[in-house]
RNA sequence: GCCGAUGUAGCUCAGCGGUAGAGCAGCGCACUCGUAAUGCGCAGGUCAGGGGUUCGAAUCCCCUCAUCGGCUCCA
């Protein structure tokens, strides 16, 4: 067979000698000028692609997110030439990928860049985009590549080849003189970058390993044009105004103050008020699935971390133990031990399994400063813990329960859109192969019963058991973990807890360890962002304020205020001696879901003019009507039936 | 922890060698007002903290702390 037969999207078949590129075989369909690359059997690749067997080629245009891919890897080639350019001698380059919304590449750089070398840097970039150099792609053998970046003392890129395995093929991609080690996918010409920008500069280990020298990378983004350049920058400082730390200070939820100590949060009253309707919310969808709820110290005996094993590999996270008569303290950064001392306290039977245990427990971990970031990483928070203990042929269905109380709490907060992570078994870990399997396969059938999407980080569970974790992404892109379930072999065994089976011996239960929201901070932070602000009825600190339109109103505006508060509906009353305008703007920006306006007529007709959030006005009411409107809203489990609510 | 940037009034920011400024918020007075800012006035700062250079430092240098953007890990 020296011909491969290919297939096109519109059905179209040609035949063409084995090894034709993907150029050639453009060239001899006529295609048009905006395609750039293509993708084979579903896989992105460029022009210099050699086809060696049968396969689908579907084009890529450049304003596809497979274009941009190409657009953005050719940037990233496009800067590290232009950092190369100005300062030359001074700069190695290492590795440069696309990512979600950009690229990046990371040079060894004696000093940092400044602000002014990436203007430099992007009008250098600009001068190499307008001579529209091809890329091109070239075979090398192992021991050549090797030769050519010694010559050009790339010292990263041999340690990269040899780390290429053996059968594959090395390729490094030209534009006019300079050139890298690559192995693609490309644009065909550095004109195609037709619009990008710098956006900042970070320090990054090489491979990421802090043992590693510390490179400098800069961060940037490209698109096949201007307009969507443009709208991607003005999307970001959108973004900004969302931001959880800023919308915090606004509305005045919490802070975090230097006072008190770096990640240790403050919940002003407001804060407080949301953080009080979730955790109720919890507190009783937990009862109500079986449930107990515990409550646990914040310190206890140092010993109890030894025997937990976390002193031994959690200990860089911990606060240091303090000398209490003689005997070493630690303040708790996980809450496990707590509930198998209860567990432990009395003799169980197989009966009684599973035990579900949930505790809102507040830990303290020491992490490193650079880390920290508002509420979504903090010294001191608080988890929505709990532990199952469960006997082995109850891990399935144990877990399937965690999986959809959680699906069912994100939805109900509004989140639909969060990603799935399962990671199996690492190098390194407890308990059989046997029970590794048997716990994987439970974790991966909950999931696909729930028709999630998930990914698989192979080997990436801990030592101790599988786990699926859940994250939700921040209003930049950046994703938390919030939800985590994961089984555990180890800590039963370390503590040495059993259970009387059915046949009278002794068992070791399993434990499965989850949280829903993770830490209510960070939960709390996230959901801060995910409205902007602007809670859902149910959830809003200030569900609905009283705005009189003059002095005269206020005594039936009081009425209306005691009325709503006999509903328990969490209200405010602006009474003030000023214009409605006023008013209505403070109660926008402040994000309040319902401005009860009381004027002449209202107090006239003992009604209400609602006006809600964003700017709708709804015609004067009756209270006992405002109060059936708000009803679905102000319900957890029914607000999202209703329309206009994300 | 590491790399880089930043830190001035409650907030947002200007000032960048000649001794502290604006807008908003706050307070007072007037205005009694119908859906996103009524007007006038007043008050408010060890310029993050410490050290140094200088006749003189918010401004230049050093150290510390914190914050922001990354790197690693994680809820």
């Amino acid at each position: 067979m020296d011909e491969v037969q290919i297939t096109l999207p519109d059905g179209r078949v040609g035949v063409f000698p084995k090894g034709t590129t993907i150029k050639q075989v453009f060239e001899a369909l006529g295609l048009k000028d905006s395609i750039i690359g293509a993708k084979v059997n579903g896989k992105v690749v460029d022009f210099w692609y050699e086809l060696e067997s049968d396969a689908t080629v579907e084009p890529v245009s450049l304003d596809s997110p497979e274009g941009l891919y190409l657009i953005r890897h050719t940037a990233a080639h496009v800067m590290a030439e232009a950092v190369q350019k100005l300062f030359p001698g001074e700069v190695k380059v290492t590795i440069g990928p696309v990512i979600e919304n950009g690229f990046y590449y990371d040079f060894d750089f004696p000093r940092g860049f400044t602000p002014e070398d990436l203007e430099k840097i992007e009008s250098k970039m600009k001068e190499i985009v307008e001579e529209n150099k091809p890329l091109v792609r070239k075979k090398v053998s192992r021991e050549e590549a090797i030769r050519i970046f010694r010559e050009a003392g790339e010292t990263y890129k041999i340690e990269i080849i040899n780390e290429i395995p053996p059968e594959e093929q090395i390729t490094i991609y030209e534009q006019g003189d300079w050139f890298d080690l690559c192995r693609g996918p490309h644009a065909p010409s550095t004109g195609f970058v037709k619009a990008f920008k710098l956006l900042s500069v970070a320090g990054a280990y090489w491979r990421g390993d802090e043992r590693n020298p510390m490179l400098q990378r800069i961060y940037g983004t490209a698109f096949s044009n201007e307009r969507d350049l443009t709208e991607y920058l003005t999307r970001l400082e959108e973004a900004k105004k969302r931001d959880h730390r800023r919308i915090g200070k606004e509305l005045d939820l919490f802070s975090i103050q230097d006072e008190i100590g770096p990640g240790l949060v403050l919940w002003h009253p407001k804060g407080a008020r949301v953080r009080r309707v979730i955790e109720d919310f919890w507190r009783k969808e937990h009862e109500r699935c079986g449930y107990d709820i515990l409550f646990t110290p914040h310190i206890a005996r140092l010993d109890l971390w030894k025997t937990s094993g976390h002193l031994d590999f959690y200990s860089e996270y911990m606060y240091p133990s303090m000398e209490v008569e003689n005997t070493a303290y630690q303040l708790k950064p996980m809450t496990c031990p707590f509930h198998i001392m209860i567990y432990k306290s009395r003799i169980r039977s197989y009966r009684e399994l599973p035990l579900r245990w949930a505790e809102v427990g507040t830990v303290y971990r020491y992490e490193r400063s650079g880390v920290l970031h508002g509420l979504l990483r903090v010294r001191g928070f608080s988890q929505d813990d709990a532990h199952i203990f469960c006997r082995p042929d109850q891990i399935e269905e144990e877990v399937l329960g965690v999986l959809d109380l959680t699906v069912f709490f994100l939805r109900t907060f509004g989140f639909d859109d969060y990603e799935v992570y399962l990671s199996t078994r690492p190098e390194k870990f407890v308990g059989s192969e046997e029970e590794w399997d048997k716990a994987t396969r439970a974790l991966q059938s909950a999931i696909e019963s729930k028709g999630l999407k998930y990914s698989v980080d192979e080997g990436g569970g801990a030592f101790y058991g599988p786990k699926i974790d859940l994250k939700i992404k921040d209003v930049l892109g950046r994703a938390w973990q919030c939800s985590t379930i994961q089984v555990d072999f180890n800590l039963p065994r370390r503590f040495e807890i059993s259970f009387v089976g059915e046949d009278n011996l002794r068992h070791t239960p399993i434990m499965i360890h989850r949280a829903i929201f993770g830490s209510f901070e960070r939960f709390f932070g996230i959901l801060i962002e995910h409205y902007g602000g602007a809670f859902p009825l149910w959830l809003s600190p200030v569900q609905v304020r009283i705005a009189t339109i003059s002095d005269t109103h206020i005594g039936y505006a009081e009425e209306v205020y005691n009325i709503l508060r006999q509903e328990n509906l969490r209200v405010e009353k602006d009474f003030r001696n000023e214009k409605l305008g006023l008013k209505v703007r403070e109660a926008q920006l402040e994000r309040i879901p319902y401005l009860l306006v009381i004027g002449n007529k209202e107090v006239e007709n003992k009604t209400v003019a609602p006006r809600k959030l964003g700017g709708k006005n709804l015609p004067s009411m009756k209270v006992e009507e405002f109060l059936r409107l708000i009803e679905k809203e102000n319900n957890p489990y029914k607000w999202r039936e209703v329309e206009n609510y994300s």
